[in-house]
DNA sequence: ATGAAAGCGCTAACAG
DNA sequence: CTGTTAGCGCTTTCAT
């Protein structure tokens, strides 16, 4: 199939190729006949633009690249649903990676991307420091944009929530409960959410008598397998703190499969809390108390701040975090 | 940030830019001199190539498009991520898209696509003949696989289980379960899988005496709510089947939670299934009995295929049905 | 093994 | 409003 170009549409309508251009893309006026003939021709033939061509002509895309830890996560499936929609407002495409929570393929993607020539990146990065320096190159040539973690030592956009508040939050509820000792369980990795949500809960458990003891700050990884092996090592060591505290949803979930396996009755023996609010944490058992994050309007500043770096003057960088909100269920006590 | 060029590494490494270009690329022999010299160039400058240019001039993106119907359902995201990982093998990118279950933005991803010159495209179609048109086109011009969901009335390549066996197994296993009635829940949208699926349970129920009101087969779309909203609407119309057989596991969560709220005991007034086997189908209230789909070898498939269809020769299109597999858990009697 | 030169298909000046 | 022309940055003949 010898594909159809701007040359042959303009011999049928009997323009030039500027011309063709200009109907099509309504860059330029062109009058109402021609534009109907080029129309025409263009569906006879078949035509259907050369996007690559396009693209290095005026070196522009209109392509954001989004690169995320994990798309089996639901929070950041969430988040690149939120973003591609908020893109697609502005007329652009956005080109999904997912980095698999590995700072080597994290910087393979980032070099895919500045190859591609997309036009700006949205990028929730796998670590803390090992991070750093891919995006920092990319951030050098590329208007960039950090979302939920961010790594040090880079001077960028950052949007996100605001995690010492989100600990304050769930600290606060849990005292109310009564819980006078807490485990917290998160992930090994080194990430800004990571160590934010643990100097937060040092802060407001210290704040509120809260007692952690270090041997029940279990660090692992973000999934239901390790939160469910938290669970068994917990329990393996008892005695059990009064709640535990999890990094994100997908540990509280795995650590409510390993309570239920072992016997341990939620939130009678020990109560539960997750971060993110992904869909599945309120149909879990027992329903999940969470934080919940704005993802909508994460993306949403995320893609805002992108748009304005494309544009002439250069601002300054901004850092925005988000109020989150504490989502109250059956794992911390009675769910409504 | 004036971007740097192939010449600009030229200039530097005083060489021509052809010999930069072999070089760089490898493609074809180059003194290992001075290819040390333009490495060292290029290193130096901060050269990171053009993309588009290149496959501009050698008309190959190394990308692969694919567009899925939503990215919030985990099934097709692990499909994504499986094909990710194939791809990746061959060298080769995946391009993204979510048609959000609408025909109308399916038909605009294709075209994107198309314009974006990738080398192929993976797609699950949305709708059985509303998707049909934008299909046809996309396969006129590009190597094209359907998984999962196909379109009637295109001939190209199909990787996907096999429904009516997946039927079959749900059906035997509920026949053992004593069940004597049972009700449908799916989504109205007519595609492939919702028609073979509901076949598929007509042909086998029928086989063993497992009567099938016509007014217990509710139709909706692919969510919890939906799930939700149609145990409601069962538990509102007593009697209760001895079974509800949902069309994908969303649905079925979304029938646990509606049981559960409506006070119904599953398994102990009603059994329930889903399809799927995603993550969260092991941890519902009770666990999911659900059909595992086997996502890892149906993207391996796609993607061989799709690079088979790069070659030269184009062989006749496939189409292939993989064996599903049943994961009993507690939500149809005892779990173990 | 290397260089010169010709485009890939498109759009943005620059004329008219 | 329309045409002519000159590339975007790269790879690939075709020479040497």
């Amino acid at each position: 199939m010898p594909r159809v170009t701007i040359r042959d549409v303009a011999r049928h309508a009997r323009v030039s190729t500027a011309t063709v251009s200009r109907a099509l893309s309504g860059a330029r006026p062109v009058s109402p006949e021609v534009v109907a003939q080029v129309r025409r021709s263009a569906e006879e033939l078949g035509y259907s633009g050369n996007g690559i061509a396009s693209a290095l002509r005026r070196s522009r895309t209109d392509t954001v690249g989004m690169v995320v830890p994990s798309i089996a996560n639901p929070f950041f499936t969430a988040l690149v649903e939120s973003a591609e929609h908020a893109l697609q407002e502005a007329g652009q495409q956005l080109f999904l990676c997912s980095s698999r929570s590995d700072p080597g393929l994290e910087a393979q993607r980032l070099r895919t991307l500045v190859a591609r020539q997309v036009d700006g990146i949205v990028i929730s990065p796998v670590h803390g420091t090992e991070s750093t320096a891919a995006v920092a190159w990319a951030a050098g040539r590329l208007p960039l944009v950090q979302v939920d973690r961010y790594v040090t030592g880079v001077d960028s956009h950052w949007v996100g929530v605001d995690d010492d508040a989100a600990l304050g939050l769930i600290a606060d509820h849990l005292a109310g409960q009564g819980v006078r000792t807490a485990a917290f369980v998160s992930s090994r990795l080194t990430n800004s959410s990571t160590e934010l949500r643990l100097s937060g809960l040092r802060r407001h458990s210290a704040r509120l008598g809260i007692a952690v003891d270090e041997r029940q700050i279990l660090l692992g990884e973000y999934s239901i397998a390790w939160g469910r092996e938290a669970a068994a090592l917990l329990v393996e060591h008892r005695p059990l703190p009064d709640a535990v505290i999890c990094a994100d949803d997908l540990i509280a979930l795995g650590v409510l499969e390993g309570c239920a396996a072992a016997g341990i009755d939620v939130p009678g023996d020990v109560l539960v809390t997750g971060f993110d609010d992904i869909p599945f944490s309120a149909l879990s058992a027992p329903p999940l108390t969470t934080v919940h994050q704005p993802q909508e309007q994460i993306a949403a500043e995320a893609v805002r701040l992108l748009q304005r770096a494309l544009g002439p003057g250069e601002g300054p960088h901004e850092r925005i975090a988000l109020a989150p909100s504490l989502v109250v269920r059956a794992s911390t006590g009675r769910g409504d």
